[in-house]
DNA sequence: CTGTTAGCGCGTTCAC
DNA sequence: GTGAACGCGCTAACAG
C-alpha cells in the first residue's frame, strides 16, 4: 500500500541504503545520485516510516508533556511555549519533535498510565508539569518510573513541580520549579501592609504540592506579623487557629472559588481580604462577593495567583502573582531537547512577581 | 539496555511468540504458561516497544490533533474532551491512544509540516480543529494530504472547520462543523431587536473560514433589517457601505479587540453596540471602552462568541454565542476512533446557542 | 562514493 | 497449545 524505501530505490536505480543516506544527509553522496533519488522521492510522494526509523536507529520523535488540565490556560501557556521550542529546529537530530500532550486530569493513576505509554513509545523526553500529588506511594512510583526512563536515555524534566529525590545518584532529571512560596508570601505581605488582618485563604486541592507551598508562604507572612495560629491545634491546619478557620480548600476551578467565598463569609463575616488558589478561583470568589452585594475592593479585597492573561481584564483588574509560564515552558523545552545545560544542582527556580492591580485596597474603616 | 520480549521468554522458559500471545491476549494460551510469563514480565519490568509493535502489526497508538493555539481555552476545551475520549478504553485495540497535540499557530506551513510528521508516524488518526485558512493553494495542499492519509488508513476528522470537497469519491473524511453563521445571525438579530442600528463588528483574521462565516451571519441579519451595504462597492466588504465601515479585522487575541474598539469609535463615535470575533476579543473591547469612560451596556453593548468559561465571570457578564466545544471534541474523538459511525453525508453540524447576559441592553436614547 | 548484509523488537504465519 | 521462521521498513556496519 504505502511507498517504501525500496520502492524509491528501485525507481532511482540505486540501493535502499543510498536512499537512506540521501534522506538523512549524514553521509557523502554524489550530486547526480542525490538528485535522482530526490526526484524519485517527489514522484512517488514518499514519506519515511517514523516507526521503522525509530526502531532501527533507536531514536524517537516524541516528547511527552503531562499536564493536569489542557483546558486550563496555565498549562496551555506552558505547553505552547514548550512545543514551539521542541517543534522548531527543522528536521535535524535536535529538532522537529512532536509534543504528546497528555491530560492527566490530576489523577495519579492517569499519570502513571501515561508514563507507561510514553515508555512504550521510547519517548525522547518527558516533561511533567504542574503541581504534584503528594502521596507517598505515588511519589515513590513516579520516582521509580522516571529513574528508569532517565536510565534508558529519555530526558526527564519537571516543570512547576518540586524536585524529586532519587535513591541513586542523580539520574539527570532536571527541574524548573516555581517560587510559589515566595510569591504567596509577598502577596499576603502586600495585604498585611495595606492594613488587612482578617485574610481569608481559598486554597487548591489539599494533596497538591503547589497548594502546600502557597499556603506555607501565606502563613509565613502571617506569622511574621504575629498572626500565626492561635492554638496548638491550629498548627496542623485542621482546627483551632484563625489561620485554619480562615482557610478553605477547594479545586482549581471557578466554582470552587465561588463556593469557598460563601463559606468564608459564613465562617467569618468580618473578613476583609481573600487570597485565592489561582486567578480562575479568584474570579469565582469575585462573582460570589458581587452576588452578595459586596464591592471589590471597597468592601473586600481579592487576589489571585499566576497572572493568566484574563486577569488584567477582570473588573476590577486582579492583583495577583505573576509566574512567567511561557519562559518556564520554553526553558523546559530546551532542557528536554538538551539544547540548554542543566542548572547547577539540577534545579532552576523561576522567580515570581507580585502584580498589584485594582482588586486590592486598604480595608474599609469601621464606621 | 532495555529488556525485550526475548528476555522475558528466556526468563519464563518459553518462546517469544508465546510471550507475545500472552501480552496481546488474542490467542489461546495455557493458564500455567500464562502465569509464568506474566510473572517474568513483572520481575523484569518489561514494557513493550511500541515502535516495534507498530512496525510489525502496522498499527499506531498516535492520534494527531492540530490546533491553532493550545493556550486558547477554545482549543483546550476541544482537545481535553477529545483526549479523554481516545485515551480511555483501556489498552484494547480501540483505546489507549496518545493524543499528539500540534500547535500550528494558525500558520498554513506549520499545518502541512505537522501533517507530514504525523504521516511519518503512520498516525491512527488526525483531527484538524478550528477555522481553516481559506487560501486556494493551501486548501488544495491540505486536501491532497488528507486524501492520502485517509487512503492509507488514517482516520481523518475535521472539527470546527468547514467540510472539504475531495476530487474522488468520499475518502471517509468526516466533519464536525459549528453553525457559526447561524449563531452570528441570531446574535446580531438580538442586538437589532433591542433597537441597535449602528453595530460595530470586530472580526478575526480575514483569511479564516470562521471569520467569514460569522461575518456572513452578521450581515445576513443586517440585510434582513434593511441595513445591508449602502453602495455597490460595499458588497465586497472593502469600501462604501456602513457594513464595511463598521467592520474591523483583527486577531483572536485581547489586544486586537482593544485596538479595534478604539478604531471603531474613531470611525463611528455613534456606534451603540459591538459584536466581537470571540469572547477573548470581546474582553479587549470592553477594556478599551472602559478606558474611554464608556459604560457597558449603558453607553454601548458588547457581545462575544464561543461562551468560554470566563465569559460568565466578566463584568458585566458577556452576552455571547455558546458552542458546545466539549461535546464537539468528544464527538470528534469518537469519530476518529471509529467508535461512532459517520453522520450522513459525512458532516455533522453542531448547533450554537445565543446566551443573553448583562453586556447587551437597548441603546441609550438620545437626550 | 555505493551496494550488501545484518539486525532493531515484535507479530504472525506455519508446522509440530 | 507451542516453537521456529519470516518479514515489517529502515539504519548501520561492513566491504568494495
Amino acid at each position: 500500500m504505502a511507498v517504501t524505501l525500496a520502492d524509491v530505490a528501485a525507481r532511482a536505480g540505486v540501493s535502499s541504503a543510498t536512499v537512506s543516506r540521501v534522506l538523512n544527509g549524514n553521509y557523502p553522496v554524489a550530486g547526480s545520485t542525490r538528485e535522482r533519488v530526490q526526484r524519485a522521492v517527489e514522484e512517488l510522494d514518499y514519506v519515511v516510516n517514523g516507526q521503522a526509523r525509530a526502531l532501527a536507529a533507536a531514536t524517537s520523535d516524541l516528547v511527552g508533556v503531562l499536564v493536569n488540565d489542557v483546558a486550563d490556560p496555565f498549562f496551555g501557556l506552558i505547553a505552547s511555549a514548550l512545543q514551539s521550542e521542541i517543534g522548531a529546529g527543522g528536521s535535524g537530530p535536535a529538532g522537529g519533535k512532536l509534543a504528546v500532550v497528555c491530560n492527566t486530569g490530576g489523577s495519579p493513576e492517569a499519570e502513571l498510565t501515561y508514563l507507561t505509554l510514553l515508555e512504550r513509545q521510547r519517548a525522547a523526553g518527558v516533561v511533567l508539569t504542574g503541581g504534584a500529588v503528594e502521596d507517598e506511594a505515588h511519589t515513590a512510583a513516579v520516582t521509580a518510573r522516571l529513574a528508569r526512563l532517565a536510565a534508558s536515555g529519555t530526558a526527564v524534566v519537571l516543570c512547576g513541580r518540586p524536585p524529586l529525590t532519587f535513591p541513586d545518584e542523580s539520574p539527570g532529571v532536571t527541574t524548573v520549579a516555581f517560587d510559589n512560596r515566595g510569591g504567596a508570601r509577598r502577596l499576603t505581605e502586600h495585604l498585611l501592609s495595606l492594613g488587612h488582618r482578617k485574610i481569608g485563604c481559598v486554597t487548591g486541592p489539599l494533596e497538591r504540592s503547589t497548594t502546600r507551598h502557597r499556603l506555607e508562604g501565606h502563613r509565613a507572612a502571617l506569622a511574621a506579623y504575629g498572626l500565626g495560629p492561635r492554638t496548638a491545634a491550629g498548627a496542623d491546619g485542621t482546627a483551632g487557629g484563625d489561620a485554619s478557620r480562615l482557610t478553605v480548600h477547594g479545586g482549581y476551578d471557578r466554582a470552587s472559588g465561588y463556593d469557598a467565598a460563601l463559606e468564608l463569609l459564613r465562617r467569618e463575616p468580618d473578613v476583609t481580604a481573600i487570597v485565592a488558589a489561582n486567578d480562575t478561583v479568584a474570579l469565582g470568589v469575585c462573582a460570589a462577593l458581587r452576588d452578595r452585594g459586596l464591592n471589590i475592593p471597597g468592601d473586600i479585597s481579592v487576589a489571585g495567583f499566576d497572572d493568566l492573561p484574563f486577569s488584567v481584564d477582570a473588573s476590577p483588574a486582579l492583583t495577583t502573582v505573576r509566574i512567567p509560564l511561557q519562559e518556564a515552558g520554553a526553558r523546559a523545552g530546551r532542557l528536554v531537547m538538551g539544547r540548554q545545560s542543566s542548572p547547577p544542582g539540577g534545579v532552576a527556580t523561576i522567580a515570581t512577581e507580585l502584580m498589584v492591580r485594582a482588586s486590592t485596597a486598604p480595608p474599609k474603616t469601621r464606621s
